[in-house]
DNA sequence: CCCTGATTCGC
DNA sequence: GCGAATCAGG
């Protein structure tokens, strides 16, 4: 792609604005950052105030906010519960198998967390952030999920079983308890 | 490993 | 002039 002055004019605004180097070459496409950052030296602008450069970025601004997913101890209540009724040894017995049962049954479903959006715009997905939308495209609150998505996935765990998955399916996903 | 900007140097 | 490769760092 050619340096236009209009490209160069867009360079010069982002750069001033504190957009790092990948997201302007994001915005103006068709150049890598490595590009972006030569332009900057050769137009002798400003280099970012003290070197290092990490300014206050969406990612850590996020590991702020979003809480790790905390598995509840289901083991724990359950022989709480068993222990309290220590009486008839052979009707003990038997309660504890059923509790045991539901335990196996309930765990994995409870375990899905549903994620809070990052609320990034388009221009500030990368390979890894989960391209979920959310709300209306025309209205300027649009924005994606952005959470981290595994492996390169178009989505965080979250939203790639709610992409992937048929609706009538997705009472699996709920908690049930 | 993810990212950041800085520099070098062949094109 | 351009930017990939590389370096240095968080």
């Amino acid at each position: 792609m050619n340096w236009t002055d209009e490209r160069v004019e867009k360079l010069k605004r982002l750069w001033s604005e504190g957009l790092s180097a990948s997201q302007i070459a994001a915005q103006l496409g068709g150049v890598s950052r490595n590009a972006v950052i030569g332009k900057v030296h050769r137009l002798s602008l400003p280099g970012r105030a003290k070197a290092g450069g990490t300014v206050a970025t969406n990612r850590s601004a996020a590991k702020r906010t979003t809480s790790a997913p905390r598995a509840p101890n289901y083991a724990s209540r359950v022989a709480t519960r068993t222990v309290a009724r220590a009486v008839g040894a052979t009707v003990m017995k038997e309660e504890v198998e059923i509790e045991h049962f539901e335990e196996m049954e309930y765990v994995p479903a409870a375990n899905v967390v549903v994620p809070i959006s990052r609320r990034l715009a388009l221009t500030e997905l990368t390979e890894r952030t989960c391209k979920w939308p959310v709300g209306d495209p025309l209205k300027d609150d649009f924005h994606f999920c952005g959470c981290e998505s595994p492996d390169s996935s178009p989505y965080c765990s979250y939203h790639a079983r709610l992409a992937y998955q048929p609706v009538h399916d997705r009472r699996r996903t709920t908690v049930r308890v």
